[in-house]
DNA sequence: CGTATTTGACCCGCGC
DNA sequence: GCGCGGGTCAAATACG
């Protein structure tokens, strides 16, 4: 099960003002292992993502998160932070998580509404979704987004959360299809992409999107492998959650362009290299996204 | 039998 | 205006 480590790499996101996420060209300089290629990040990765800050703090922090991942200065590392800090959308504030995440998530994407119960009546054999109660206007913003790589094997990391997959779909430019999870928990509207890079499929990118409203459901709780609270989120203690969940993880958060990856980490985590359950310090917070275990 | 996954259709925004 | 790419729904199916 544990032989093989994985390596996560930890990408930061911002707003995309567009709206299905379609601008990339930020990224370029991330990624530097595997993924390689700037040409290739643009393509393969799907869109803009939110500030993790944001996720954290709330609106205007990325500064915050910037020091908290990024200012150690490049060093081999596995972990590389991007943030381009620029973009923090006009209009959007939205709910910001922090505050209102009465619904995180419950909204789409790409500002489509789900009005799709149309087709219950069964009525209408032609249009399923016909009609759309779409406000004029009004574009739906997206959650907050939070997106790491993660060399696994496995897809579908196991990260404390339920999660209910509700689609795939093959991805533009890659072998690998996309699939959509949902949290299960009612009211939590929380989403999560996993794809596989195509350019090298030993790697996984999970992005989250938006964050929960309640707590891991206890049964899970064990099984959980890392758990990283927003609100810990800092080079120091993901080294702690990473090495003290004992998951040979390792991890790569893209950041305005400094590698904070600490080699402790990089110690710590060979060395648990097997299992080493401590991670209750960060359990309590949990927060909007883990990562997990390769296989149960 | 209840729940989760699969899968094709549909919707939406954007670029051309 | 049309086509493309991305995201979501829901009926059908698989699985426990």
């Amino acid at each position: 099960m544990s032989d093989e480590p994985r390596e996560i790499y930890f990408r930061d996101s911002f707003y995309d003002d567009q709206q299905c996420g379609t601008g990339f060209s930020l990224f370029d300089h991330h990624v530097p292992l595997t993924m390689g290629s700037a040409s290739q990040s643009v393509q393969g990765f799907d869109s803009p993502y939110t500030s993790f800050t944001e996720c954290l703090n709330g609106p205007g922090d990325y500064n915050a998160l910037g020091r908290a991942f990024g200012l150690s200065p490049p060093s081999s590392s596995d972990m590389y932070a991007s943030t381009e800090a620029n973009t923090k959308v006009a209009e959007t504030p939205n709910s910001s998580v922090s505050s209102s995440s009465s619904e995180a998530g419950g909204d789409d994407d790409c500002g489509k509404n789900k009005n799709a119960k149309g087709s219950e009546d069964g009525g209408e054999s032609s249009n399923k979704r016909a009609n759309k109660p779409k406000k004029k206007g009004e574009k739906k913003q997206r959650e907050p987004r939070f997106a790491f790589m993660t060399k696994s094997e496995v897809d579908h990391l196991e990260d404390g959360y339920r999660w209910r997959k509700y689609g795939q779909k093959a991805v533009k430019n890659s072998p690998y299809p996309r699939s959509y999870y949902r949290c299960t928990t009612q009211k939590c509207g929380v989403k999560k992409r996993v794809e596989r890079s195509f350019q090298d499929p030993t790697v996984v990118i999970t992005t989250y999107e938006g964050q929960h409203n309640h707590q891991i459901p206890p049964a899970l709780r064990g099984n959980a492998a890392a758990m990283f609270s927003p609100q810990m989120l800092t080079q120091a203690q993901m080294s702690a959650a990473a090495a003290g969940s004992g998951y040979p993880h390792q991890f790569f958060g893209l950041h305005g362009g400094g590698a904070v990856y600490p080699q402790a980490f990089h110690q710590q985590f060979h060395h648990h290299h097997h299992q080493v359950p401590d991670y209750g310090l960060l359990q309590d917070a949990v927060p909007s996204f883990i990562l997990g275990q390769r296989h149960p």
